[in-house]
DNA sequence: GATATATTCAAACAGTCGTTTTAAACTGTC
DNA sequence: GACAGTTTAAAACGACTGTTTGAATATATC
């Protein structure tokens, strides 16, 4: 007779088997990658047996994609809600800076807070090393943030092409994830003798330089 | 007695083992990385036998930093060439843009050229992964590139207060490895629905928004 | 208490990994 | 041809991989 483990505090130690696996995978996915981290390491560190990832989930692929589906649909509602709430303020009409700064901080909040930053890392991981469906990243964040963005953009910026709006993404997503490996780089050198970094001076360039950027095109549309 | 290969035709053959090695890891690597990439997968490749990379290399390791020793000072060299190139043209006084188009091209160019894309995928790999000592990434290419950079840019941009371009060098670069993986990302899905994707015309838009954030810099100081 | 289901566990499976070993073959020199 | 040094070859090493097995244990239902 063996309570079910509901008594504990700890946090990790009321969870069920199923969800430590999930904890502890996400964070050696990230850490070492898909092939670097081991069944049995992530069972050791969620103190269950090997078997367990194949009775839970079925292999280790179908771990690693469900690691993924805990987090894309709330990544997307996060970028779509910002995005929405900068528009509703103003009267309908914020300022392009806002729109860049919320963008810039939802996009750029998983990267670097502390709590969710495996998340960032193991997003550029997946970025380039594949494992997941072709399109799940495609057609449960990217194009709905996208599409988000663009009617969000073409709003606040008179003038502003459509058509121009994924290359604008493009740039504004390009810096901001650069700026996060940017950062964990500067973690792990600390005598770069590169200038020091302070990430809150950073997403004031991005937005401002993205700002003036975006404005070059809308003021095309005059000539 | 037997002819050291040397009148074939073919490129692969008449090179040496530890050339052949290093060819197919770099090949490897970057396609699987260097967990993924196995001796003897790059031994088969390379057509020899397996113990070849620890006798010419003393491990995979090894291996993996020579592959990388082969690349880094050239393209320290072809960035900052290309920079003095830009400066040395319209009498020392070359457009903001000029400037910018030529880093994009020596900065994209092995990212996306067939020939050499190798290296910007093994090049986001390595930024992830980091298996080479530290700082022999920043020592022999970062830096250098950023010097040259920062100062043929206050020198075109006058106005343009030094201490921002480390910042504005993140939000260039981080535009074109965005540009990069996107890219990759197209070849490997077809039929994407977004829009289709013209490579020029994305440079294009990098040169003239990033003029444009600069710019925005530059007239600050007027104020 | 007995039964059926759900979960845990240690052990073993068949592969692959990077590296080492040992012998063979080649190369150039005398 | 005999010798040295260099390079290649196949086989084996121990350690690790993801997965499966079958028995043991816990939980819930009757």
């Amino acid at each position: 007779m063996v309570m079910p483990q509901d008594n504990k505090t700890d946090s990790n130690a009321n969870k069920g088997v199923r969800d430590r696996l999930l904890d502890a995978a996400e964070e050696l996915f990230c850490e070492h990658g898909f092939e670097g981290a081991s069944i049995r390491d992530i069972a050791a560190s969620a103190n269950c047996n090997i078997a367990s990832v194949n009775y839970y989930f079925g292999g280790k692929e179908k771990l690693y994609e469900e690691v993924w589906r805990r987090h894309l649909i709330p990544m997307r509602e996060a970028r779509i809600a910002s995005i929405e709430n900068v528009m509703s303020q103003s009267e309908g009409q914020p300022r392009l800076e806002e729109l860049l700064r919320a963008f810039a901080d939802t996009f750029v909040g998983p990267m670097i807070k502390k709590s969710a930053r495996q998340l960032g890392i193991l997003m550029a991981r997946e970025w380039i090393d594949r494992r997941l469906p072709a399109n799940m990243f495609l057609d449960d964040v990217i194009r709905p943030t996208m599409t988000a963005m663009s009617n969000a953009l073409v709003k606040v910026c008179p003038g502003l092409d459509e058509s121009k709006v994924p290359l604008v993404v493009l740039s504004i997503a390009g810096q901001l994830v650069q700026l996060a490996h940017i950062k964990t780089m500067f973690e792990q050198i600390s005598d770069s003798g590169l200038p020091i970094f302070n990430l809150a001076e950073a997403i004031d360039h991005i937005v401002k330089f993205s700002a003036a950027g975006i404005r070059a095109y809308a003021e095309d549309k005059s000539e």
